[in-house]
DNA sequence: TGCAAGTGTATTGTATCCAATATCCTGAAA
DNA sequence: TTTCAGGATATTGGATACAATACACTTGCA
């Protein structure tokens, strides 16, 4: 047979939505810059149609706010918005550590072990955040819940987007790498308790940096 | 001045979109059913693009699968995922309802309330779901957390999906309304504990139920 | 009969065109 | 100077036309 990897055939408006999620993550698109159609269309060389679609599409994730006949802008997040955000992940993410722990098998281990070095190697920023929900999800993927990982991956989504436009000046990275070790290890271990202690301490630690940051940002509307 | 009352301004997929919404949760679009777009143009006297837009919106939803080049249809969730469905609203209800109660005034007792005796008297069933996630809303309002409340809006939309077309709203509706009443009053003592786990039983209560019969259901396909 | 290729039809996907709406600019009146 | 009306321009919203794709059906062949 010809092809033996398939690659799920992406849609016009799928493959520009992906590619606009990425602007949007990485900061190339500001908050609350406004989005024109037919810039886009001509970007991508299609017509407008698709990237209505797209836009709609992120509109529906959150990341993009539609007014009706004024077109989508890139929202912008308050500060007890993020906050939140944050928040919800802890509450699902726990959810799944706590059921993903005891269901755990080598292959398991196996494949987070591989992201986490591929991850300790890697520099490059805007792979950081998508090898980071990866390992995340590697960690509750003997959970099996669908829905909870759905909702999961929206919520990473934003959290990711403030995370990397903050990441080059946070201290972050090293401590994340060795909680990512240590909560491995207590997986492994089975030890439930404090896997999803060290899991809400990692997912606090971070919102509290983060938020601190962009507050401090704020104030300073310089730049 | 004029209007004094102003509506949002709907687009048209919004407004199709909403239709659509209600026609899935009734079950007047059922379960896996193929979705023509020219068809339902037709029916709302548009062309095929804003039904388009609509559809694809309440794909984003989670209500609608798209399947590229051969359209949309209803989503059918497995048993376990409608499970995870009310998991999920536990999580977050009880998150909301936690940090709500220390908040709440009289202004917010009264709003329960008044939507409590609205569906105390009631007996419209399209109208009970709407009712009883305005109840619930309410409830959580002084929480303050924009976030939650929307991740929370797309669980009740799913798990209002099932409720109403497996469990007969008399059936539900008894035991509810002793619990909604209770809720209200622990809520207005400032009992977050006891408020918290009646919450629980509340929802676990429903998921329990609501289970019971899709099984019993799915196992015999007859109509 | 069973199956593969090919043809025709139904349906979706995209581009283009026109309509509706918002925004910007100008100028006149208070 | 401020403000408001009105018109020019930019932008989005929706309808239509056409292209691409999937599906059903037939035909030819083993």
């Amino acid at each position: 047979m010809a092809g033996a990897r398939v690659v799920k055939k992406q849609s016009l408006p799928e493959m520009i939505a992906s590619d606009l999620r990425e602007r949007i993550l990485s900061g190339e698109l500001a908050e609350g810059e406004a989005i024109r159609q037919e810039l886009l269309a001509e970007e991508y060389d299609v017509s407008r149609m698709p990237v209505r679609e797209a836009l709609k599409r992120l509109n529906a994730e959150g990341l993009v706010l539609w007014e009706n006949n004024r077109g989508g802008s890139v929202v912008k997040h308050s500060l007890p918005e993020i906050g939140e955000i944050f928040d919800l992940r802890l509450l699902i993410e726990l959810d799944l550590f706590r059921r993903s722990i005891p269901q755990m098998g080598e292959a398991d281990f196996a494949t987070c072990e591989r992201i986490l070095t591929e991850m300790e190697n890697s520099d490059d920023i805007s792979q950081w955040g998508k090898l980071n929900y990866s390992y995340h999800m590697a960690l509750y993927a003997a959970a099996d819940r669908r829905m909870s990982n759905e909702f999961l991956e929206r919520l990473s989504l934003h959290s990711d987007r403030y995370v990397r436009i903050h990441l080059s000046v946070m201290k972050q990275r090293e401590p994340a790498k060795e909680e990512h070790r240590q909560l491995l290890a207590l997986a492994r271990n089975g030890e439930v308790a404090a896997g999803t202690a060290l899991l809400e301490q990692h997912i606090l630690r971070t919102k509290t940096e983060l938020l601190e940051m962009i507050a401090a940002q704020r104030k300073t509307p310089s730049r």
